[in-house]
DNA sequence: CTAGGGTTAG
């Protein structure tokens, strides 16, 4: 015994390990010795040994007769195998040990799900009831991060009726597993809820529901329970920190600061806080603070990890600090942090902004593996020195490369041929994306708005933007068409077409000012002319000086000239029952015409109608609006 | 003479 309390002490690193391993002998089956070589063994194992050790140790003594008789190092060996991300050696001695129990089934499920194979974890759990393994805490623990790391709720609800049917929800480990497992899976209510139920907490629940609240954007909720924790005895962690950090985004400066504060009052010895209160000052436009705050970790005994520096060099970017960057780019190489391609990603993008492009591209070209983000950072690098020619060999050598490009690689091959005025190349680029099955976005069509714009095609720029107006219209996104007019109006291009729509039968119908192209547009006028008509009883002018503002002149004359809102009440008013309400929406505020128009209209067809303009709601009801005609 | 297995996050 005490010779092997002796030898434990040499056993801190990998090649002190491999030369014990190099020691051992075989089992016999003399109980004394097997006993010696199992605890050898397990000491060995419970270090985590690197793969090579793991199967150098596993090969000499753990012959799979042996493992018949011993589950315990059977279930110290997965574990060690799964650490090292092979889930297919752990099942294969999962699969060899014939006499098993639940503690097995439960590694083995662990091991699926910290390597991410999530529907082999949840097999796993199917079958050991079947086999007469009951699932116990621990295994709901485990499927619940399954749940939680495939985003499956509906597996997720089964666990906890499982859980709620052998009544393990008392558990602080599963309670804290549901509150995370809601929280991931969007389900805050039922997340609170299990939160508030619980019996006992720990820091750890505090911390699932205040990443539940980050998670969802709900940045006030989750300060608010960070205050609350602190109300009771509980102090926040370096992992209260990180779970905040997804909302932390573009938030108010009050924000900013408590979360500064948080990062004051905690012992600041945890790498992790430091990196996420850079990564807050970062996401914050804030990059000045994010430089200081790196430059102090040294002195503050804390050594810069490779997240500290992929948090920290967007910050150089920003601030053009190239001085800064290249001294952490040197630290990066002298630690042997490189290669490493999320740090690799963020040289190329720091050295990019700030203007150094050879140093950037001496980056990439000497990475082992480049990802989608790699090849689109040194095309977005071209892109903004104006090297328009130079972004587009990138682009065709990415598609060499097998890579396929995806949504934002097209937004910077895009962005790169507007910023040099390569006009055929950004048409192709555009109509490449559908065969790779990319639906454009604002991003996209901006780009070609710009290019367009540039090269002096308004017309057919302005053919971008109609055509962007009716898919943002029709998924109601209407800050996004209020973002491309803006972009149009600095272009020069004053004439913005109105755009209503109206919802029928789960389908939304979009017209434009003085639409003559829906299927229905005769009808849709004559209904109008009919309503005219019964308008001018009650007074109705129509304005046509004022109104008819945003249409062509040559349309002023003739009635076909009519605002989108009139075209889809019409419209609704033909294809629904009467009395049914009228809801549009509009990506302009409603004009005073309309306006009046649509007050009559509620009167004489006894309908209710709402409208949506830009600014507010209009809801009309017998001849009034809600707004009181102020708007 | 009954171990062995568990939750949040940068």
């Amino acid at each position: 015994m005490k010779a092997i309390t002796t030898l434990s002490r040499y056993f801190s690193t990998g090649k002190q390990l491999q030369v014990l391993v190099s020691s051992i002998q075989p089992p016999k089956f003399v109980p004394q010795i097997a006993a010696f070589t199992e605890d050898l063994c397990a000491r060995i194992l419970n270090q985590y040994p690197d793969i090579k050790t793991l199967k150098k140790l596993h090969c000499k003594v753990l012959t799979d007769d042996y493992l018949r008789w011993n589950s315990s190092l059977g279930i110290k060996l997965m574990r060690a195998y799964s650490a090292c991300g092979e889930p297919v050696i752990t099942r294969h001695i999962f699969d060899e040990i014939t006499d098993k129990n639940v503690v097995l089934f439960n590694v083995m499920i662990r091991s699926y799900v910290n390597n991410h194979l999530y529907r082999d974890a949840f097999l796993v759990y199917k079958t050991m009831s079947s086999q007469g393994f009951d699932p116990d805490m621990y295994t709901y623990v485990c499927v619940l991060k399954a749940s939680s790391g495939s985003d499956s709720l509906w597996v997720g609800l089964q666990v906890h009726s499982a859980i709620l049917k052998f009544g393990m929800n008392s558990n602080l480990f599963v309670g804290n597993g549901l509150v995370a497992m809601y929280g991931k899976c969007k389900c805050l209510k039922e997340a609170r809820q299990v939160f508030d139920e619980m019996p006992r907490r720990d820091v750890v629940s505090w911390n699932s529901m205040v990443a539940g609240y980050a998670q969802n954007e709900r940045f006030n909720e989750a300060l608010d329970l960070c205050r609350e924790m602190e109300g009771s005895k509980l102090k926040p962690n370096a992992c209260t920190m990180a779970s905040l950090l997804p909302a932390a985004a573009n938030t108010s400066s009050d924000n900013v600061f408590y979360v500064k504060e948080m990062f004051m009052k905690l012992a600041k010895t945890s790498v992790i806080s430091w990196n996420v209160m850079i990564a807050v000052y970062v996401n914050n436009t804030m990059p000045k603070e994010a430089m200081d705050l790196y430059l102090q970790m040294d002195a503050n005994g804390i050594e810069p990890d490779v997240v500290s520096i992929v948090s920290v060099l967007p910050a150089c970017g920003d601030l053009s600090a190239v001085t800064q960057g290249r001294g952490i780019h040197e630290y990066a190489k002298r630690k042997k942090l490189i290669p490493n391609l999320l740090l690799e990603n963020a040289l190329i993008d720091m050295y990019a902004k700030c203007g150094c492009l050879r140093d950037a591209r001496a980056v990439f070209d000497q990475m082992q593996f480049r990802d989608i983000v790699s090849w689109t950072s040194m095309i977005s690098a071209y892109g903004m020195c104006g090297q328009g020619h130079d972004a587009v060999a990138v682009f065709a050598k990415m598609q060499n490369s097998g890579l396929s490009p995806d949504s934002i690689a097209f937004v910077s091959v895009l962005a790169a041929c507007s910023h040099a005025g390569l006009l055929d190349e950004g048409r192709y680029y555009f109509n490449l994306m559908h065969e790779y099955g990319i639906t454009p976005k604002l991003e996209h069509f901006a780009c070609m708005v710009d290019l367009l714009g540039r090269a002096g095609n308004i017309d057919e720029a302005y053919g971008y933007y109609v055509l962007l107006s009716n898919i943002y219209a029709k998924a109601g996104r209407w800050q996004d068409v209020a973002a491309i007019r803006s972009i149009l109006q600095r272009k020069g291009l004053k004439k913005i077409p109105g755009i209503s729509n109206v919802e029928l039968n789960d389908h939304v119908h979009t017209f434009l000012a003085g639409d003559q192209f829906h299927p229905q547009s005769k009808e849709i006028y004559e209904e109008l002319d009919v309503l005219v008509g019964k308008m001018k009883e009650f007074g109705y002018m129509p304005e046509t000086d004022s109104a008819l503002h945003d249409v062509e002149e040559e349309d002023k004359e003739c009635h076909l000239a009519v605002h989108s809102e009139k075209l889809a009440i019409a419209f609704a008013i033909l294809n629904t029952k009467p009395g049914t309400p009228i809801r549009v929406t509009k990506n302009l505020r409603v004009c005073g015409d309309c306006h009046v128009a649509a007050k009559l209209i509620s009167k004489i067809t006894k309908r209710e109608i709402v409208i949506r303009d830009t600014h507010r709601f209009h809801h009309f009801h017998d001849g009034a609006c809600s707004c009181g005609d102020y708007w």
